[in-house]
DNA sequence: GCCGTTGTAGAATATATGTTCTAGAATATA
DNA sequence: TATATTCTAGAACATATATTCTACAACGGC
């Protein structure tokens, strides 16, 4: 061997900085060895292409994100699920913007790299399941509608409420909890409501 | 003068339904003049560079998109308002996709050209105005909070709602004003209820 | 019918960026 | 110590894309 002055993760952890800061475009692979210090070389010698970087970026990215909501729904806990993600926002600011201003394909130039495609399609599975466990848990069952709802209130609702402030890059104010504890809750009652009429 | 066989108007189509169908990546000079069947030469007789042909191509979207809002704030009905953006979108889907998919800087290669400036802050200014306006009509003044409510009810919830279908360039089905009614009463109902505490 | 204006036409140019290539240094192992 | 391996180092190369430039065609007014 001999010995490596970088490693896999500072090229990675150097295009979050990058991306968080100027977009996924800024990351090129000039930029990422620039800010490294490295030469482009040396990126070249541990990913095969910038996409393949930026892909693995975005799946260790979300897997970390994820991890939280499915912790969540172990314990039983749909509200927590849901106020998950401006919890988190809070704690990892950078990749907040990277995975919830973005989306999934825009970064890539090309589309997803064979190597990365299982994993991607693992974390969107991962996903759908999760949707059908929280809909079972808070909704009792988990068809089209209750998927839905369950969509809404996992992903739609707190990632809207939290986009502007990364927008601005700031933490999340204590309304944003708010404002999905109060929708958490209605959603949950007209369900209930509408089920029993 | 001489023969138009193109207009402004016939460019700012064609990056429209590029950057629709494959994002505003891919609508470059080239592509859009390509699918005109124009040269660039005259892409370049009308605008003086692709940033100002997308910025142009933005706020005539936004403007259009915010003009239903603006009615219905108008005519004193706020949950028509929050209710236009499904329905707009419903009339509209490639220029929803634009508008509602990407960060507004996003697609710009630099920042904003100096000559769009005064019309992206003349638009920032009438969303904001429509928030306050938004906020003293259902909650009956336009202090912080009830602004941040009004900015949830009116932009962060409808978009949300739409955007995976949005992604999946199909038309939001009802549930999707189904939720945003729900939410909307809910969030009024707390601030009353809040209130009279 | 001539001329200037307006726009078409597309080749030429500059630049940014992903990727490859060659050279050489450091280290583990034999 | 010799050697293969792993990396660093950065120049070289290919390509995509925005932008400019030059040539020319059509039309309106004189």
């Amino acid at each position: 061997m001999a010995r490596p002055k970088f490693a896999d993760r500072d090229f990675l952890d150097a295009a979050l900085a990058i991306a968080a800061e100027r977009g996924p475009l800024a990351a090129t692979v000039g930029a990422i060895a620039e800010r490294l210090g490295a030469p482009v070389g040396s990126f070249y010698h541990r990913f095969p292409s910038r996409d393949v970087l930026l892909g693995e970026l975005w799946l260790r990215t979300v897997l970390d994100f994820q991890q939280g909501i499915t912790a969540a729904l172990d314990a039983g806990d749909g509200l927590r699920a849901a106020l998950h993600t401006p919890q988190w926002v809070r704690t990892h600011l950078d990749e907040a913007r990277l995975l919830l201003l973005y989306n999934r394909d825009d970064f890539l130039q090309g589309g997803w790299p064979e190597a990365l495609r299982d994993g991607v399609a693992a974390q969107t599975r991962h996903m759908e399941s999760g949707f059908s466990r929280f809909a079972r848990l808070v909704f009792g069952r988990a068809g089209r509608d209750e998927i839905r709802r369950a969509q809404f209130l996992l992903a739609e609702l707190p990632v809207g409420a939290v986009r502007q402030h990364l927008q601005r890059r700031e933490m999340p104010p204590p309304i944003v909890d708010e404002l999905i504890r109060i929708t958490y809750r209605a959603v949950l009652d007209d369900y209930r409501a509408r089920r029993s009429r």
